[in-house]
DNA sequence: ACAAAAGTGTTAACACTACACCCATGG
DNA sequence: CCATGGGTGTAGTGTTAACACTTTTGT
């Protein structure tokens, strides 16, 4: 293994997958991601994800939260690699390795982020016909997303520091896309002990104010790395 | 997004954690995988997963099974990617961007690989001391396969077209290094839906000739992806 | 006939689901 | 005091784990 000598056009990029729920239709939130125009060739005027190239001394993940950054002007709640894409002919002005990041973050701070003509908040299940392959990623992040939540304590991500156990269902609900019954979805939770009651309780609701809770750990992945999978 | 103009200087290799299941200690078998020599600096004499630097025109499963055949001279019966490993000073000699694989290979294939002076096979959970941070990539690759195991049916990878139902769970309990008992795990087996008996049964054998079974589906992974995650 | 492995049956423990019901608060 | 969501209890169902047991072969 020395250096190589002849496969320099292999140009690094990233992108990232940025998931957030906003509200939807009819009082329901929904699973959304912002998306830039591409103002350049190739498929100028498409939607495509945010990204950009990695820089020298810049670590994949940080590539990817700078991205988010300039796109959104937030930090993500939750980091982590989903996959590297590399198929030779994806881009056609020359090879290009994309690793593309998934991130989460939260709905109160979403909100105020940065909207204007070439940065569109999109539903997530209906965002087609992006630049590159950048469907199939999508479609691939939420299918990541939907399981992985119903297994690891990822959907706390959404989530300000304290937050009611009404606003996880929620969460889960607008992820999974179906009603979750209260009284089992408390129990499966409390049986995970992931959260922890703060003693506070949430005041200003309409009707019984219900107890706050407090996540546990930072919320990390399984698996022997740390956070968001291993450093990169 | 144009052409980067300023970090052509990252490297693009791809590594290959290849794993069988091996004659180990007392009759069992152990996940084994095979390292190689490096002839070079860094790390020179140090061991190393295999790998090597991705070609302008070639995928990055290509690549992965590229490797695999440089080494061990065999098709993998299965190949995903793992991970994608960046941090900037992963290599002391520059920045080098690593795209690792997981191949699993046929126990009675692996049997006939090359081995030599700067080919090994060794014990996977014994692998530590390894160059870059392939020690992390290992572990990393075995707790995949042993969470992997338990939901996918991965395990007929490391077996030929027909199998005893005894061999399926010698690979289980070889894989989760632990016993499971017969009765169960053939039910859970046979629930899943994924292996259908051939009618015929294994003769030669000591005592009560066991039904073969064969593989219903090519045994992909579940998600979006059809055989071994996205294309690359 | 015996040993050993293949394969089946049984049961208790556990987890999950649906839904009935009580509690607490704002209006 | 009523509507509404917060929160608890419970019975029915499905799944899992442990292990006793029967079957089938080679020696």
């Amino acid at each position: 293994m020395s250096q190589p000598a002849d496969q320099r056009e292999i140009s690094v990029a990233v992108s990232t997958v940025i998931l957030a729920l906003l509200p939807g239709a009819c009082g329901t939130r929904r699973v959304h991601l912002p998306l830039v125009r591409r103002t350049r060739q190739p498929f100028q005027d498409r939607w495509a994800l945010p990204g950009g190239w990695v820089c020298p001394d810049e670590s994949l993940s940080d590539a990817g939260r700078r991205t988010l950054a300039e796109t959104t002007g937030l930090r993500p709640s939750y980091l982590e690699q989903l996959y590297t894409f590399g198929r030779p002919d994806r881009s056609p002005t020359g090879r290009v390795l994309t690793v593309v990041y998934s991130a989460l973050v939260r709905s109160h701070e979403a909100a105020a982020a940065t909207e204007g003509e070439n940065v569109r908040w999109c539903a997530a299940d209906d965002a087609t016909g992006l630049a590159f392959d950048h469907d199939e990623i999508v479609r691939y992040a939420l299918w990541r997303l939907r399981t992985k939540v119903e297994y690891a304590s990822i959907a706390l991500h959404f989530l300000d520091e304290t937050f009611s156990m009404a606003q996880l269902r929620e969460v889960h609900e607008a992820v999974l896309q179906r009603p979750l019954d209260p009284a089992n979805f408390r129990r499966h939770v409390e049986a995970t002990g992931t959260i922890v009651p703060t003693g506070e309780r949430l005041t200003g609701t309409r009707h019984r104010p219900p107890r706050l809770y407090r996540a546990l750990v930072p919320a990390g992945s399984p698996g022997p790395f740390a956070v968001a999978g291993p450093p990169s």
